[in-house]
RNA sequence: GGUCACGUAGCCAAGUGGUCAGGCAGCGGUCUGCAAAACCGUCCACAGCGGUUCGAAUCCGCUCGUGACCUCCA
């Protein structure tokens, strides 16, 4: 298939035309979770954006590697126990080890990321795992000039790389400015400017996590893992790097030079950035304490939650909005994702259900241009969703026998809608266990024969109390032309 | 304070110089024993004020409001 993808690189502040420096080959790296807590609605963000863009890829025909990480070694936190390791203090509070507590938030992850029917990146690797690789790299931006060690700890120096560097040039940021901007911070006073961040930091007593190496015992910088780990498994040069809007400064800033002052060439072509989460207007996140965790919206167990959302209507409410822009949580919004995903699933079961004619009246190529190239845009799924509305729209009209549809073409929108729901969008029919149980279809049959009965005999006293129990039991009778149907709701 | 976004109908959310977004909710109708679903029709917009233009929700300026980054964060 053609590629007439473009995607929007934060680097020009563009679309650009998408094209691979090694087609059929496409690198892909996407800053993963740090595993220190349950993942929230925040996580399901850049996890559904780049599944899509992963899904989409491989169906334009790319051979994709794309690589996740796991980051397992601690950050700093600035709070009242600053400068403390974040894995580390959540594992003295639990008493645990700390790689138990990566392993534990990884494994709900993991789980989480299923539920949600993402696909596996081809690498996830873990920072911890990389260690060597991340000293490697420390040396080498040394050996370069671009970096001083003072105490055991080693910082990149930005003043000198940005003597021939755009230190900068992603997030638009200005040294100058950023000179008197930057706050004071643990560590501050060895370094040179404000603006440089470590690249190695001598542990602190209280760390848990630590690494020997040759300036301290200690560990890797909080940009480091990202610049080794893209490098190792792509290449110094790859395709594309995602991640959320709240990394593009100072993360992924600092890794730009990190790789640039190590390997001297720039390792991104296209940068991508997925918007945040907004609950009430504000940003979701650990710090502000108003996120919901995925494990809450699918069990509705949250004081903000009215009901339980399911996997596939939380990714299709994501998906009803562009990646690019902020989208506001509310019961109201998902509530109206859920009806709008049911009524697309109800017309994915009723084309099945569709008798062709010699004859279309519809035009069914038209409307699978209209579906890629709203992919193609920048992977606009809002839009694509839109059409696929036109499209439930025009099934309905031929089920209702207002437009009719040809054989051949009824078997290219059945393909089209596989490939566009199931392959792309990655959504997928939540039909419970029971749902192909055969015990179950038999009395499902045997109540509603019953109950055409009665209404043959105008029983409908009777009629409408199956109707209705059934109903409280969670079970919608739906009464059609030629009988009734029944779904598990 | 610096930098950057955004402000679209009851809610969510696209689009972007002239012709339809879409979903949910609402209203009217067809269908039905009644519902539900479906179908047909319909209502409700582009924060405010100026400017450019034959024409602006869309471009420019100002004002107001909201948010993000500058500190770990998806």
């Amino acid at each position: 298939m053609e590629n007439k993808l473009t995607i929007y690189n934060t680097l020009s502040r563009r679309k650009e035309k998408f094209e691979p420096i090694n087609p059929p080959f496409v690198g892909m790296y996407v800053c993963g979770p740090t595993v220190y807590g349950d993942a929230h609605l925040g996580h399901a963000r850049p996890a559904i954006t780049f599944d899509i863009l992963f899904r989409y890829l491989k169906y334009i025909g790319f051979k994709v590697r794309y690589v996740r990480n796991i980051t397992d070694v601690g950050h700093l936190v600035n709070d009242a126990d600053e400068g403390e390791d974040k894995i580390a203090k959540k594992a003295k509070l639990d008493q645990v080890e700390p790689m138990e507590i990566v392993q534990k938030y990884t494994n709900s992850y993991h789980r989480n990321m299923e539920q949600l029917n993402t696909l596996k990146p081809s690498i996830e690797p873990h920072a911890s795992a990389h260690i060597i690789e991340q000293a490697e790299m420390v040396k080498k931006i040394i050996s370069n000039g671009y970096a001083y060690e003072v105490n055991g700890s080693v910082y990149f120096d930005v003043a000198e790389y940005s003597k021939t560097n755009n230190y900068g040039k992603l997030s638009g940021r200005v040294l100058d400015d950023l000179q008197t901007n930057t706050r004071e911070l643990d560590g501050q006073s060895e370094k040179k400017n404000l603006f440089d961040f470590a690249l190695w930091k001598k542990a602190m007593p209280e760390h848990i996590m630590r690494w020997n190496s040759e300036w301290s015992d200690g560990f890797p910088g909080w940009h480091l893992e990202c610049s080794v780990m893209s490098t190792k498994y792509l290449g110094d040069k790859f395709d594309i790097h995602g991640g959320g809007l709240d990394l593009q400064f100072p993360h992924h800033e600092c890794e730009i030079a990190q790789s640039k002052a190590a390997l001297g060439e720039d390792s991104v072509k296209y940068w991508m950035h997925n918007n945040l989460i907004t609950i009430d207007g504000q940003k979701m996140s650990k710090s502000l304490g108003n996120f919901i965790t995925l494990d809450e919206m699918f069990s509705g167990n949250h004081k903000l939650l009215e009901q339980a959302y399911s996997p596939m209507v939380v990714r299709f409410f994501m998906l009803q909005a562009h990646y690019r822009s902020t989208l506001d949580f509310s019961n109201k919004a998902l509530q109206a994702s859920q009806k709008g995903y049911e009524r697309l699933t109800d017309a994915l079961n009723t084309l099945e259900k569709l008798i062709p004619r010699t004859e279309s009246t519809v035009n069914v190529n038209q409307f699978k241009d209209k579906l890629f190239s709203a992919l193609d845009d920048d992977l606009n799924t809002p839009i694509l969703i839109a059409h696929l509305f036109d499209g439930v729209k025009m099934i309905n009209s031929i089920y209702a026998g207002t437009e009719t549809i040809s054989t051949d073409d009824l078997t290219y929108m059945k393909n089209l809608y596989k490939d566009i729901v199931f392959d792309i969008l990655g959504l997928k029919h939540e039909t419970s266990d029971f749902g192909n149980n055969e015990i179950l279809t038999d009395v499902m049959d045997l109540l509603l024969n019953i109950r055409t009965e009665a209404k043959q005999h105008k029983d409908f006293k009777t009629s409408d109390k199956i109707r209705d129990k059934l109903n409280e039991i969670g079970i919608t009778v739906k009464d059609t032309k030629d009988g009734s149907e029944w779904e598990i709701k």
